[in-house]
DNA sequence: GCATAAATATTTACAGTGTAAGTTTGACTG
DNA sequence: CAGTCAAACTTACACTGTAAATATTTATGC
């Protein structure tokens, strides 16, 4: 097991790799499936070597959560704060669309660094410009973040595709008991009619809220 | 180890001692520190045993979320639906609270079973009944369930308890740069001065989504 | 009552996991 | 060249879920 004295192991591995890396392989293959012996194989080294770089599996999930947050848009200091948090918005689900694995641990883990930090700060800070008392910002900011990820995860579990719907409804309508669960075989049969798509909508739910912070706002 | 005789091991095991236990001990403990073998032994059995009347830890583990949304309080067919809809996330929220190891599974399983069938019938019942369409029902229903879960899953893992807030904020300040993240100061700061609690609040959102919700179906 | 069948509990074993501890290697420094 | 120190490796351990085979208790049929 001697080295070749060309093929330089030594120095070669960074964090930034790892997480890069890691990242690559959650989205790939799933976050459940990804082991420090896999990720490590991955790279081209031992388990242990990533210890080096890394605190635990916990603090690379740190750093990799960190990594996803820094894809979320900032809102703009001073912009029209409706708007601000509705690109933000879009540009977190893209984004956590991209890493499937993200957001229950997103919601799940207690996520604090570096990227996480100036989310925040930009989110409030556009708020609190536009007017926003902090109490207002932060509780904004909570409505609009637990739509965001409750929506996304929902979305990302749901086991049928949006095209797949009419199929999945006529496959299943005999396993709905029409005596037991008399509204969800209806709403079966409205699919299956085409009278309903069966998708819920990301930016109905969104646009309840804009709207509905803003109309407490000029409320008072 | 031959059989005393009287104490009797067999026929002692049901599946639904299983998931009281499994319950149990997930809210006392943790989820992620519940074990096969640590469950059959706080049932005075071996890990093995639990395999007759469980398909394995997911079986188990849907059984238990079944169990949670048993907790939800159903929504009257005919009833007010805002007022249902309020009661039933309150209803939520609370099963949420005593099972915390609940929210992130029930968003990110892909959850079946018979309580959850009978959740979702009789909310979107309630709505269809009170004059939405089925489309509107779903929206409505997917924009509330999103609030409940992100809230409150947010809310479980907030590293500092509500009355801790502002001892906290005074701990970490100096932590906070102010060049770095001047609006995450500033807050820090209103928390210390009394000015803000540091608390966002699940009703506040709630009824932000049921007012949109109520504006939109008049407006049509 | 007794043989047989069906449940159900147990034992053993296996392929994984994260990571603590100790050892070896490689690349710079003087 | 020798010395130093970080980085990669090896080994080992205590866990995990569960497949397979075995043992034991209960229920059934004659």
């Amino acid at each position: 097991m001697k080295k070749t004295g060309k093929t330089r192991k030594h120095r070669s591995l960074t964090t930034q790799m790892i997480v890069t890396r890691a990242m690559e392989l959650a989205d790939k293959e799933g976050f459940d499936t990804l082991s420090m012996r896999k990720l490590a194989g991955a790279l081209g080294v031992t388990a242990m070597s990533l210890y080096n770089h890394v605190a635990g599996k916990d603090d690379l999930l740190h750093l990799m959560l960190n990594r996803v947050v820094a894809e979320f848009e900032s809102p703009d200091i001073g912009g029209a704060w409706e708007e601000m948090m509705r690109r933000r918005a879009h540009s977190m689900r893209r984004a956590l669309l991209r890493h499937r694995w993200a957001p229950m641990l997103l919601m799940s883990e207690i996520a604090i660094g570096e990227e996480i930090l100036r989310d925040t700060d930009a989110t409030v800070g556009c708020l609190v410009t536009a007017g926003l008392t902090y109490a207002q910002a932060d509780w904004a900011r909570n409505a609009i973040d637990s739509h965001v990820y409750g929506y996304t995860l929902q979305e990302l579990n749901y086991p049928v595709a949006p095209e797949e719907y009419k199929a999945a409804a006529k496959q299943y309508l005999p396993m709905i008991s029409k005596a037991d669960y008399p509204f969800m075989h209806a709403a079966a049969l409205q699919i299956i009619d085409g009278k309903y798509d069966g998708m819920t909508r990301f930016d109905f739910g969104l646009e309840i809220i804009l709207d509905g912070l803003n109309r407490w706002l000029v409320k008072g």
